[in-house]
DNA sequence: AAAAAAAAGGGGATATTTCCCCTTGTGGTT
DNA sequence: AACCACAAGGGGAAATATCCCCTTTTTTTT
């Protein structure tokens, strides 16, 4: 006799994971049991329900209030034997390894097929992981990059964000209380750092990489 | 007798579009006939297919090859009493104005709840139109912004785009052909207009206002 | 403890950006 | 014909940004 597959999904977007709940329960052995709009939710119920149990989480990784990568990083330190698989539109390099090296057993770009995707939640559940080649050659390049990987200090992240502003130099030194020319030094360095040769080129490099958001 | 109101979903996120391809047909009078993963998909198909008999189509606003907007207006030139509901992640004004004006019987959030969904196809096909408050609020403010929209002229644009580079303004004199006074006039109209006083200013605008993707 | 690296800051030069006010030619308006 | 708007360009000054080479102090490595 077969046992049923009880799923979890995290998702903010009802019509989703609405949806994506009459899909699965239209899969044999799964069966959807409780959602969430956003991981605070779904860890309130995991603490107010200790002995919740379930085979499978669908984790959305773009939700307000509590994202992806929070949630699974607090499951990752309280509830490390829950299988998450992440779902997210986003095929960026870093959210994806960072959800990956958080625990989660499988990553899945809202555009997978539905045969895809029962093949995913089949194999994270009896294999314990589902990767796709996406994946999988975003986890062997891992290595290269991260030899590369460029690490900002504190202090220079502070200025990359005030460099982001019509503020001069000084005025950035002024509001970090240090001498315009300790400023010139760290522009120096993240000119070198970053390849880099003017001032546009580091709100390029900020906004691209994220350090602000415009 | 009722009929069943025949509805195409055009989304290139698979699970999404599959999912709520069972959503739909488990409301009562409705029934999805098809589905495309772009707007590329969709328009060939209705132009094999000229006889093609539908309610309403579900139109994703973000989807690669042929967007939302772009499919939009091909409907509006080609089969402009298509009713279209326009779903979509996005909240931003500008594209919802742009898929309204467009054609668009009404804008629907992913994170819709499936009840209000079912409300809104209904309306659509009842009614002509269903707009939520969002949509409704910022169609109300639109004639102020209007007013005080801001148009950027060809060249203003160009060299928009080479001032968020490292470019000096010499190099993007030479590049647009013209005197490094000339720029210094462009830089002065646009510092004017777009109420900003560094080119940091214009880096932070570009950007922000999708003129240049990074 | 010695050596190396990093953090803070300075001098001084050069390049670039920003500002303000001015000229010329071109193409419409009335 | 006189008028206006505007694109293209200029002079010249002041403010900022960029560069290179240097000192001192603190922290880290070995």
């Amino acid at each position: 006799m077969k046992t049923t597959n009880k799923i979890i999904i995290v998702d903010d977007h009802l019509l989703f994971s609405q949806s994506l709940k009459l899909l699965i329960n239209s899969f044999d052995d799964f069966e959807v049991v409780n959602s969430f709009e956003n991981g605070k939710e779904f860890i309130n119920h995991l603490q107010e329900n200790p002995d919740t149990n379930v085979d499978l989480v669908l984790l959305d990784v773009n939700m307000p209030i509590l994202d992806g990568l929070s949630t699974i990083k607090w499951i990752k330190e309280n509830q490390p034997n829950l299988n998450v698989i992440a779902l997210s539109v986003n095929n960026d390099d870093e959210t994806i390894i960072k959800m990956i090296t958080n625990g989660a057993k499988g990553y899945l770009l809202k555009d997978t097929s539905p045969k895809i995707f029962q093949e995913a939640i089949i194999a994270v559940i009896e294999k314990g992981f589902y990767f796709t080649e996406l994946v999988s050659s975003i986890l062997i390049n891992r290595i290269d990059n991260d030899s590369k990987k460029i690490i900002l200090k504190e202090k220079e992240l502070i200025f990359l964000k005030l460099a982001c502003t019509e503020k001069t130099y000084k005025e950035i030194a002024d509001e970090m209380c240090l001498s315009p020319k300790t400023i010139d030094g760290y522009r120096e360095v993240l000119f070198e750092k970053l390849e880099i040769k003017t001032r546009i080129g580091l709100v390029l490099y900020a906004i691209k990489n994220k350090i602000v958001i415009i």
